[in-house]
DNA sequence: ATAAGACTGAACCGTTCGGTTCGATCTTGA
DNA sequence: TCAAGATCGAACCGAACGGTTCAGTCTTAT
């Protein structure tokens, strides 16, 4: 290989041909996977040339793995900034679960995680870069907020980290596996919401502050 | 295509030679996925000639479709055999918590639903049919386990379906998850039954006939 | 023994794969 | 204006892709 890829500096970091590529090549990775998607549909998606995709990544494996590092949205961010510990528990639970589910039945989020999951194999620093900016920062914002409705005598439990475990899988409940199976393409409103509400309840029972302790 | 692929019969149905191909081609695809499996390593690790592999299939598509369709093991009649309404509640869903989480963290289990998850776009009648053979068919039964201890006095539901949603995923927890993002290779069994233990308590807490109704 | 069927291994096919090259053209900055 | 750098589109490369073919060999049943 004679042509060396750009020497990335901060202005090149985020130039519009970059981003160009990137975005072309998120469009195609995540409708057929790492393996499903071939350089030539990659270069059609991006709109360049393909001596220009090459100038800026040397492989494709190389843009895969920099499209998931640098895709680390603030995604889980936003979702979780409504988790304001100076508002009532169960208001703030129900709607958390709310924004939560809708965002984990998104079409682009299936395919996204689908394509992840695929990946890991492959891919474990990129699985891991998605699962720390994802799941995990999901799951260490809700435990400090379980900590202080703890210290405020809203909630009880001995195991804030588990009892938040708890309520991502019971406010959720499962709900995107059939899409993920591709059982289905669609899940209604209605079982986002009756499932929020039926996890927010049975987490209050256990964690609640008039309920047995439960860890 | 002149050669057809042999008319299957009963007993060819299950005809050492074919199973030899499919068991195979079922590691090539768990290990690679089906876009990253090629049909030169299929060939190789069913240990026959290309050509008899094309006998017995008419294509990679057909081969993988096949498998996945007749890979509907009995692992989840096996698993849920233990929801035995006539012993006490909490000892059942204990040691069928155990037995699910030890099964959805074993490496090969794994490997599998990450195969299937990324073949569900292509593939939705495969992912379709290992769901209902597995998710949805514990479902099933977990829900008619809630059901009879229902009647029986010893829990309380509105509604046993979503009971037995939660009940699923409280006593997993999400343990999987790091697996699945290629985040870790292994789960200490002690967090699988710290998991198990703090599900069934919220699990109680919520259902438990001392506990307040939840739905 | 013989014939039919199953299977083999090697070669082949047209297409696609990821990656490379390059003359021509465009863009940008001095 | 000019030169350097960026980009283009087309062609190319060797390897790999899924699938096909076939002479030879093995297996099985009569």
């Amino acid at each position: 290989m004679t042509a060396l890829p750009l020497e990335v500096e901060s202005s090149a970091e985020h130039s519009a041909k970059r981003r160009q590529i990137m975005d072309g090549a998120r469009r195609v990775f995540v409708e057929h996977g790492f393996d499903g998607a071939s350089v030539n549909d990659i270069v059609k998606a991006t709109g360049v040339s393909k001596g220009t995709v090459y100038a800026y990544f040397p492989s494709k494996e190389k843009l895969f793995e920099t499209l998931i590092f640098e895709d680390r949205r603030g995604q889980a961010e936003r979702l979780f900034e409504v988790l304001d510990d100076s508002r009532p528990v169960e208001e703030v639970l129900r709607e958390i679960g709310l924004r939560f589910g809708k965002m984990l039945i998104a079409p682009e989020q299936i395919a996204y995680f689908r394509m992840i999951i695929a990946a890991s194999a492959k891919f474990p620093q990129a699985g891991r870069a998605f699962y720390e900016a994802g799941p995990r920062y999901g799951l260490a914002r809700v435990t400090a907020f379980i900590k202080e409705k703890v210290r405020q005598g809203e909630l009880q439990a001995d195991d804030p980290e588990m009892a938040a475990r708890q309520l991502l899988e019971l406010i959720h409940c499962g709900a995107s596996k059939p899409l993920l199976f591709g059982v289905t393409d669609t899940i209604p409103p209605e079982e986002i919401e009756r499932a929020v509400n039926a996890g927010v309840a049975t987490f209050m029972a256990a964690y609640g502050r008039r309920a047995s302790s439960s860890a």
